[in-house]
RNA sequence: GGCUCGGUAGUUCAGUUGGUUAGAACGCCAGCCUGUCACGCUGGAGGUCGUGGGUUCGAGCCCCAUUCGAGUCGCCA
C-alpha cells in the first residue's frame, strides 16, 4: 500500500492483467536494462516488487542500473508473459520518464549476489546491500516478527515498559560498555547487558506481567552467531508465577511464531530434559534434538582396558550406522577431532557375526564386549566410536563428535525444528581450586529449602531453565530469588559475606526488603530467533546495520576519534599504552 | 590474547615444480540485435598480486616480518 502522488500511482508489485489499458505512474530503482535492437526492456523495482517497463525508442537521457526514476505510461498485456513474476502478465509502456536520483558510480558489488561479497565491503555499502531482495525480506520478517511478539504479549496482558539505556555498571556477567558522565566527573554510566534488575524492580513495584523487546549491550568478542555489541531480547517477567506458567506462555508464543513464520507449529508442551540427563545423553546443555545420536558413558567397562588411550580416562561412546562409509570417512573424522585438540578417535565396526572388526577391536575383551552390548545395544553394521580424555575435555569431544556425525551422515533434517527445555541446573559447582561457586546465576531460587541447600550445596538444583532450539540456546530464564534473607545465606555458601550482596546489588537487595512477590521470567534472543526462521548461520545477516567482527561499523566509521573538546567535557584524558 | 584459513581486475575466484605479455566469470564501456526477463553475440578498457624485507639469473608462487579480514578457543546467557 502506497500513497498516490506525483511520483507514483501504484507500487511496482501490484499491476495485474485487469489493469491493462489504464495509465499508471511507477517509481523505483532501475533493476535491469535489456536492449534488443528496436525494443528496450527495463525492470523497475521498489520495496514491493518489480514491473517490466518498455523504454521509448528515442530515449534522450542516459539511464543506468540503480538510477531512481519515476515513469508513467499505459499498462499493456505482454505478448510473452513471465509466470515467474507476480507482474509477469503486463508491462508499462513508458511515455515519460524522469530521473529522481542518479546512480553516478559503478556499483562496488552486484546487488543480486551481495551475499558472497567480503563482509566489510557489504557493510560499508550496507544501503546497497539492503536493496537485495533477500535483505528486504529479512527486514520485513523482522518487522512482522517483532509486531507478532508485541501483539501476542500485549494480548496476554503483559505490560510493555521501557527500561533505561544509561544505567549503572554491574559487576556480574560480561564486560560493560561505559559512557562517561559530564555532570558527574569521574563517573560512568553503563549500557545494560539486559534489563534484568529493572524488570525485577518492576515486580517489586507491583507490575504483574512485564515484557519488552529490549536492546542489550555486551562488550565481548563476536562469533558467527553472536553480535559483538548489541542485540535484542524478548524480555519477560511474571509476578506470583512459577516455572510452569513461564513455560506455558513461552510454548504458546513460540508455537505461534513457528506456525506463522516457519509454517510448522511445534507440538506442545515441549520436551524437557534435566541438565543431568542432557549432559549424560548428549554431553551438552544445548543438544540439537534433531540429531538422533546419543552418547553412552563406558568408562567403567574399560576400567582395566589394555588400550592405552583408555587408561585413567573418562570414555564416551556413540553408536551409529555408517556401513557404507570407507576408511576416508573415519580418517577425516579423526582429523576433525584432532584439529579440535582431541588426542584421537577410536572405533570398532560390528560385522554380520556380531563380532568387532577394524579399529581397536583387538584391544576389546569378550567381557568388555558383553557389557558394551548390554549398555549400547549395538547391532550388525553399526560402528561404535570412542573418545577418551579427562572429564571436561571428553565431554567437549563427545559433543563435537555427535554433532559432526549428525552433519556428515545427514541425520539431521535441516528444515525441521526441535524444541527442548533444559531444566534443573545445578545451583553450585566446584571451581578449579575445588571451592564452591555459583554455577550460573546467583539470583535464581533453589528448588530445595535453604536448610537442605546448606547441608548439601552441590546437589542443590536451581529453578533455572533454557529453551534449546536446534542446538541453539534460544532463551533462558529462572524463578528469581525474591527473599533477601535467602540471598545472604546462598552467598554465604559460596564464600561471600552479607556485605557483598548489599554492596554489589543495592537496588535489588533494598527493594526486596520492602516486600517482593515471588516472580520468574525469561529473556529470549530475538536475533537468534531470526536466524532460525531464516535458516541463517550468521547473526549479522539478520540485522539491518550490524557491526563487523571487531565491533566496527565500516559505514559510519563507528567507533571513531572524537573532538578533544568533547573529551574535556566528560573529563576524559587519553593515555598511550 | 592463542590457533586455523585467507588477502590476485569494480566483485567472486583460478593461477601447475619458481620461468615469456597474470587469466576466467560477472560488472563497466562501445557496436550489433523487436519479446527479452540474470537476454544473446562481437570487441574493448580495467592489475602496486595487502604492505615491507629476503632467497634467486628470475617470485603472485619459497622464507621472514607486518597489516587487514573470516572462523574458532579464551571470553560471553
Amino acid at each position: 500500500m502506497i500513497f498516490e502522488n506525483e511520483y507514483r500511482t501504484i507500487d511496482c508489485g501490484s499491476l495485474r492483467i485487469s489493469d491493462v489499458g489504464s495509465t499508471q505512474r511507477l517509481a523505483g530503482f532501475v533493476d535491469t536494462i535489456r536492449k534488443l535492437g528496436g525494443i528496450t526492456f527495463g525492470v523497475l523495482r521498489d520495496f514491493y516488487g518489480k514491473t517490466q517497463i518498455i523504454l521509448p525508442e528515442n530515449l534522450d537521457l542516459e539511464l543506468n542500473r540503480e538510477d531512481v526514476v519515476t515513469v508513467s505510461g499505459q499498462v499493456r498485456e505482454r505478448s510473452s508473459k513471465n509466470p515467474a513474476m507476480a507482474t509477469g502478465d503486463i508491462e508499462l509502456v513508458v511515455e515519460s520518464i524522469e530521473i529522481l536520483g542518479k546512480c553516478e558510480h559503478v556499483l562496488p558489488f552486484e546487488i543480486k549476489t551481495s551475499e558472497s561479497v567480503n563482509e566489510d565491503l557489504r557493510l560499508k555499502y550496507r544501503y546497497l546491500d539492503l536493496r537485495a531482495d533477500y535483505n528486504k525480506e529479512m527486514l520485513k520478517l523482522r518487522s512482522d516478527l517483532m509486531h507478532y511478539v508485541r501483539n501476542f504479549m500485549h494480548d496476554l496482558g503483559f505490560l510493555e515498559v521501557q527500561t533505561p539505556i544509561l544505567t549503572a555498571s554491574s559487576p556480574e556477567g560480561a564486560r560493560d560498555f561505559l559512557v562517561p558522565s559530564r555532570l558527574n566527573k569521574g563517573k560512568f554510566y553503563a549500557l545494560p547487558q539486559a534489563p534484568q534488575q529493572f524488570k525485577q524492580l518492576l515486580m517489586t513495584s507491583g507490575v504483574d506481567k512485564y515484557f519488552q523487546i529490549a536492546p542489550c549491550f555486551r562488550d565481548e568478542d563476536a562469533r558467527a552467531d553472536r553480535s559483538p555489541t548489541e542485540f535484542y531480547q524478548i524480555d519477560m517477567e511474571m509476578a506470583f508465577a512459577t516455572q510452569e506458567e513461564v513455560f506455558k506462555v513461552v510454548e504458546q508464543l513460540y508455537a505461534g511464531i513457528f506456525e506463522k513464520f516457519a509454517g510448522k507449529r511445534p507440538a506442545t508442551p515441549f520436551k524437557r530434559l534435566t541438565f543431568e540427563e542432557a549432559m549424560r545423553d548428549y554431553c551438552s546443555d544445548k543438544p540439537d534434538m534433531r540429531n538422533p545420536l546419543k552418547v553412552s558413558d563406558v568408562t567403567d567397562i574399560f576400567a582395566n582396558s589394555s588400550f592405552n588411550a583408555f587408561k585413567d580416562n573418562v570414555i564416551k561412546a556413540i553408536k551409529v550406522d555408517c556401513k557404507d562409509k570407507g576408511r576416508k570417512f573415519y580418517d577425516s573424522l579423526t582429523e576433525f577431532l584432532k584439529s579440535r585438540e582431541a588426542k584421537g578417535l577410536a572405533y570398532v565396526r560390528v560385522n554380520e557375526a556380531g563380532e568387532f572388526e577394524t579399529g581397536i577391536s583387538k584391544f576389546i575383551t569378550d567381557d568388555e564386549k558383553k557389557l558394551l552390548k548390554e549398555r549400547m545395544e549395538y547391532k550388525e553394521g553399526e560402528t561404535i566410536f570412542f573418545v577418551a580424555d579427562e572429564k571436561d575435555r571428553v565431554i567437549k569431544f563427545a559433543d563435537l563428535l555427535r554433532q559432526e556425525l549428525g552433519k556428515r551422515l545427514e541425520l539431521i533434517d535441516l528444515d525441521d525444528y526441535s524444541f527442548v527445555w533444559i531444566v534443573d541446573f545445578p545451583f553450585y559447582e566446584l571451581d578449579d581450586e575445588g571451592n564452591i561457586c555459583f554455577s550460573h546465576n546467583p539470583f535464581s531460587l533453589p528448588q530445595e529449602s535453604i536448610e537442605e541447600v546448606k547441608k548439601n550445596p552441590l546437589s542443590a538444583k536451581a529453578y533455572q531453565y533454557d529453551l534449546v532450539i536446534n542446538g541453539y540456546e534460544s532463551l533462558s530464564g529462572a524463578v528469581r530469588n525474591h527473599r533477601p534473607d535467602y540471598m545472604v545465606e546462598l552467598f554465604k555458601i559460596a564464600g561471600y559475606d552479607k556485605s557483598v550482596v548489599e554492596n554489589k546489588f543495592p537496588a535489588l537487595y533494598n527493594a526486596f526488603s520492602y516486600g517482593a512477590p515471588p516472580h520468574c521470567g525469561m529473556g529470549a534472543g530475538f536475533d537468534r530467533l531470526m536466524m532460525l526462521l531464516t535458516h541463517n548461520e550468521f547473526i549479522r545477516d539478520v540485522i539491518a546495520f550490524p557491526m563487523n567482527k571487531n565491533g566496527c561499523d565500516p559505514l559510519t566509521n563507528a567507533p571513531n576519534v572524537v573532538d578533544e573538546k568533547l573529551l574535556r567535557d566528560v573529563h576524559i584524558k587519553l593515555i598511550d599504552d
